[in-house]
DNA sequence: GATGAATGAGGTTTCATTCAT
DNA sequence: TATGAATGAAACCTCATTCAT
């Protein structure tokens, strides 16, 4: 039998991938990447075939963690505003722990190397809040916005709340409070 | 005297490195700006030092043109709520005119090339409309978040908006009056 | 296990360095030396990292193998001007039977690129013959000057017998004893 | 009547090549020599068409400069040793005082710009004091030589002696003396 | 599968020289 | 003459990817 593809290695590739990405840009060599996965530079390719199928699993990756997190104990039976707050904070604290891993999906996003097709199969992890957001949108503030503004207003008041809390980290847990509250006024 | 340094060609080549960032990202060759730009490779370099600096004033410049517009007919006496909506309504219809200049902008913005002083030096445009980012940061809402976030509040709700209207280009004008009315609320 | 590094490769890089330096200079460019060490441009960077580090090894290999040659049949025993005149005579033999060597040694030499710690690893080939440039200095002679005049003699007055020799290459014989006398006299 | 090439911007050029070549080898520019003249670049070519002819130019001025100091107080009556000592002496006072510009003529001596017809032109300023060269020629010690070998074993000792004094500045007196001494002995 | 040397196109920047002013 | 912007070939070096081992 042959040697298999270890899932190990596949990660390490990611991570080296996150700490280089957030250091140098997207333009990060791939044989850098492998060094500080601890492989070598042919290696990476036999788990990603280009740089540019690297860069799509990666996001993919990462959209998935802070997704997984979202889902982790979410309050299916909540009240709406207990869901919209599970979702908020548990995807602040995820980006607070992991600032790099945040920054580097937010160059993905903005970048041309993500596929239409991979920010079709990242948006499936949201299955399970997708309810939420899809109730959110149906509140008098937003009904008239297109479908899906409610998320994207939840991704942008976050990304300015982050800012924020990175400078302040001290005020991390009123900060996250605060903007929720912006947040849901918004909605009201 | 020799040849004058021309404004027309430092333009060129800002507007080059526009359309060449917007197609190929930050990656975007100074040659191939330099050729799109109707000019010599090395002569990029006599207006501009390094590609880093032209980066940085890219930002500037892109950064100071949304800003000549937000100024523009900037109503001094209105209400608060007139002046904020003048500022939403001038920037939006800036980042919808260029759409290009807008997305390098948040590439721009995203990436490690603009310096700290960069960064405070584009700033210093915002000088007119400063004053009522200020009064809206004193308003219930968000007066126990730090300074700063009633702007960063709007960046971000203008973010999502503009992305909708660049699905829905038709519904532009509802969408810029929506998308300002959900940010007017979440303040109050 | 990959291809291996090889010394046939890095010796064939620094040859063709030393060609292309005799031609044009040590501004001799990378590619051309590459090209003819019959490599790709990329892989002489896999042996020398930059080339300042290519020219400070060619330096190292170029003084090396002027030592190694001076150090071949040393007379260990031999009175002291049979040691000085087998050092004097094997350099010079050396030196006339690689002159471009010779030539790209001195360039290297008087250049900047070559950095103190390089200078000091090439002064440790000479270990074997040190002891008899030592016994040199003692000589009544040379004994006000500071320590390593006669070796820096002996490569002066080499240099400018090299000179002559290059002129008149049939009279090489008579021109390297001639030369080696003159040098002895000079410390009697 | 129309403007006139002046002496002083020519000087101006040519020391500022010293500086700039002294600090970045031959290949210094030609923009930076121009600047740390107080010209503009263009200027400098309608001094020397080409920078080799400015190379050539210089290698003729620093010979000229050297050999002008030599010929100074030339004790055209005085012994044979008096006269050889007054040139060695005034050699190296120059090169003592003007190191760069010692440093630069022995670049430009050992690099392939210099052309055969530059070198024969050089020569020509040493008219005073080679007679006294070929009178050293004659000496037993290096009858056998070929002509010129005389004047060669001087700079070739200077050289070395030079090294010397540039480490130990303090005993410069001493080691001109010694060193003089040494090559005075070589003729014997 | 794993390795890392090899490849050569392409990237940024420099530079001697020209030429409009 | 003087100026310095303009030129574009070339320089050094990087990098995604291939492939011999």
């Amino acid at each position: 039998m042959s040697r298999v593809r270890s899932a190990e290695k596949r990660s390490a590739i990611l991570e080296a991938a996150v700490d280089e990405i957030a250091e140098a840009g997207l333009g990060a060599a791939t044989a850098k990447i492998a060094r500080r996965a601890g492989i070598a530079t042919g290696t990476l390719f036999t788990y990603f075939a280009t740089k540019e199928e690297l860069l799509n699993e990666l996001y993919l990756e990462l959209k998935g963690e802070a997704y997984a997190r979202m889902n982790a104990g979410f309050p299916q039976k909540g009240s709406l505003e207990e869901r919209a707050r599970h979702v908020w904070m548990s995807y602040l604290e995820w980006a607070i722990e992991a600032p790099r891993k945040r920054k580097v999906s937010v160059q993905l996003n903005v970048s041309d190397v993500i596929t239409p097709e991979t920010r079709v199969r990242a948006a499936a992890g949201r299955s399970f809040f997708d309810a939420t957001f899809a109730e959110l949108g149906e509140l008098d503030a937003v009904r008239a916005l297109p479908q899906g503004f409610a998320a994207a207003l939840m991704g942008a008041i976050q990304e300015a709340t982050m800012e924020f809390i990175a400078k302040n980290p001290k005020e991390r847990e009123r900060l996250k409070e605060e903007g929720f509250r912006v947040f849901w006024r918004a909605l009201q």
